[in-house]
RNA sequence: GUCCCCAUCGUCUAGCCCGGCCUAGGACAUUGCCCUUUCAAGGCAGUAACACGGGUUCAAAUCCCGUUGGGGACGCCA
């Protein structure tokens, strides 16, 4: 397919949302694998509830997901004179007609309509009316056939059949001449000369109304993909009840974008038994024919799953630029502060498959970064004691013996100290992992001792010993 | 209310278009075991689905009809 030309056309009035993450991921794909060209517009028609903010806030998470756009950002609101000579075009050729019911008439009879359970589209009232003066504070209505049928074929869900009975006399300029959406949408795609309208099912009934302004146009109508919709667990639109849906808030709990991308990319889609993919091979693969059609519930539980293995299978050097954020955030560095990189990437490939997220990574980093750890009540309890007094002082001495302060040396110097306080490895592995990571999990210990340094090691041991003496007195 | 879309394990899905290879495959989650200095990661095993009812056919998860269920649209929102 040659010349493909897509569009990502949000409204400025939120943040990127997953479900618009995904549809902007769907063109993205489609135009990479076509070799076409990607645009982003913004349908900020409704200039109450459009904001520049929401347009930065949304080109940043586009950022952030690397879904980099062609052309654009168009925006509506710079194009009205396109949209008023079209009108003026569609209302000369009787395409279109004033509407003089003003908008709280109109909310009456849909209100009417619903009690008496009848159908809430437009009556028609001004469709034939004789004046049609150059309405003061009218709005303009576009002119539907009221006869035969209209035939969807999309690209998802096949062929869709609409009787133009069904179809009402939208408007399509409001009474204070703004354009409404859908004829901006049809107008823009034919002048951005789109060829395939990607979005989601919640647009199928909008269509055929759409296929008729882009014959009274004189034009040609695109192809259009409608993806199936993103559900919460409860099968409901996905909402802020469901948890986190910006994009940016999973950037900010610590997400890889290629994970979230790779998670939406296989809610509707699959290719074979396959479930994690480079950006490349999404590319290559990408195709409508393994798009599915019914609606996906949000996992995050799965999402979680797929972080974790991007966070394992990167190489560490490049955590390193991901994680500072978290680092600061969690206190454990301050802005600006420099590292042996070649240090901090030994200390992140202990923790890579112990790390769901980019911040359990910074908590973790915590102690091999910090001057001092924190314990954790209960593991304090358990192992720095009495009991394991004997072993923590054994092991220190040793420890401080010892020259050659790498994992394997550490290693021996445990094994021959086990041996001597005739103890399992276990009895003194556990408290030395509490003294030095404040808990009771983490890497080897012979690593983590070796990372946190000998210095800095003995240390902590030692303070160890001192809060089980001064425990024992107290 | 009217119209439209959808329907395989709890969830994402393969298979469906071109019926037999399906005693329905994979993944997440979950359970057990192995590995083990802890926690993970990894390995192995287990529980778990063709919404229901009719057809068509020698044969249906796959084709057709209906029912039910879920979602969406019906705005001077997009």
């Amino acid at each position: 397919m040659n010349n493909v030309r897509v569009r990502f056309a949000p409204s400025p009035t939120g943040h990127l949302h997953i479900g618009g993450a995904r549809t902007a991921l769907f063109n993205w794909l489609f135009a990479r694998h076509n070799k076409g060209i990607f645009i982003l517009r913004i349908e900020d028609t409704d200039r109450t509830r459009s904001t520049e903010e929401y347009i930065d806030s949304i080109m940043e998470g586009m950022k952030w997901l690397n879904l980099d756009w062609d052309e654009g950002p168009y925006r509506q609101t710079d194009r009205f004179d396109v949209y008023r000579s079209y009108c003026k075009k569609l209302i000369e050729e009787g395409k279109a007609y004033y509407c003089y019911c003003s908008p709280e008439e109109l909310e009456q009879r849909r209100q009417k309509a619903l009690a008496q359970g009848k159908s809430l589209r437009y009556d028609g009232r001004c469709r034939n009316l004789k004046k049609q003066g150059q309405g003061e504070n009218a709005a303009v209505r576009f002119r539907m056939p009221q006869e035969g049928q209209t035939v969807v074929n999309d690209l998802i869900k096949g062929e869709t059949v609409f009787d133009n009975s069904q179809l009402d006399d939208l408007i399509i300029m409001r009474s204070d001449g703004t354009p409404t959406y859908n004829y901006t949408v049809v107008v823009d795609d034919v002048d951005m000369n789109i060829t395939h309208v990607i979005r989601g099912d919640d647009h199928l009934n909008n269509t055929p109304k759409q296929i008729h302004i882009y014959s009274a146009l004189g034009y040609k109508v695109p192809l259009f993909a409608h993806l199936p919709m993103i559900l919460g667990s409860d099968k409901a639109r996905l909402s802020k009840r469901h948890g986190a849906t910006s994009v940016m808030a999973y950037k900010d709990m610590g997400y890889l974008p290629e994970a979230l991308v790779n998670y939406l990319v296989r809610l509707g889609w699959s290719y074979g038994d396959q479930e994690v993919f480079s950006i490349n091979e999404l590319i290559e693969h990408f195709s409508f024919d393994n798009v599915g059609k019914s609606a996906a519930v949000f996992n995050p539980e799965k999402l979680l799953w797929l972080n974790s293995q991007y966070i394992i299978r990167a190489e560490p050097e490049n955590l390193i630029e991901p994680v500072k954020p978290f680092l600061i955030k969690e206190k454990i560095i301050e802005e600006g502060r420099a590292f042996n990189e070649e240090w901090l990437s030994k200390a992140i490939s202990t923790l890579q498959e112990r790390s769901k997220t980019l911040l359990e990574l910074a908590q973790s980093l915590g102690y091999y970064i910090g001057n001092d750890v924190e314990y954790v009540v209960k593991a304090k309890e358990k192992f720095l004691n009495e009991k394991y007094i004997a072993n923590l002082t054994g092991i220190k001495e040793a420890l401080a013996a010892l020259d050659n302060f790498t994992s394997t040396g550490i290693e021996k110097v445990f094994a021959e100290i086990a041996d001597k306080l005739n103890t399992k490895l276990g009895n003194i592995a556990q408290p030395v992992r509490v003294a030095i990571t404040g808990r009771t999990e983490s890497p080897g210990i012979f690593e983590v001792l070796e990372i946190v340094g000998k210095e800095k090691s003995l240390k902590r041991i030692d303070r160890a010993i001192k809060e089980i003496n001064e425990g024992k007195k107290g």
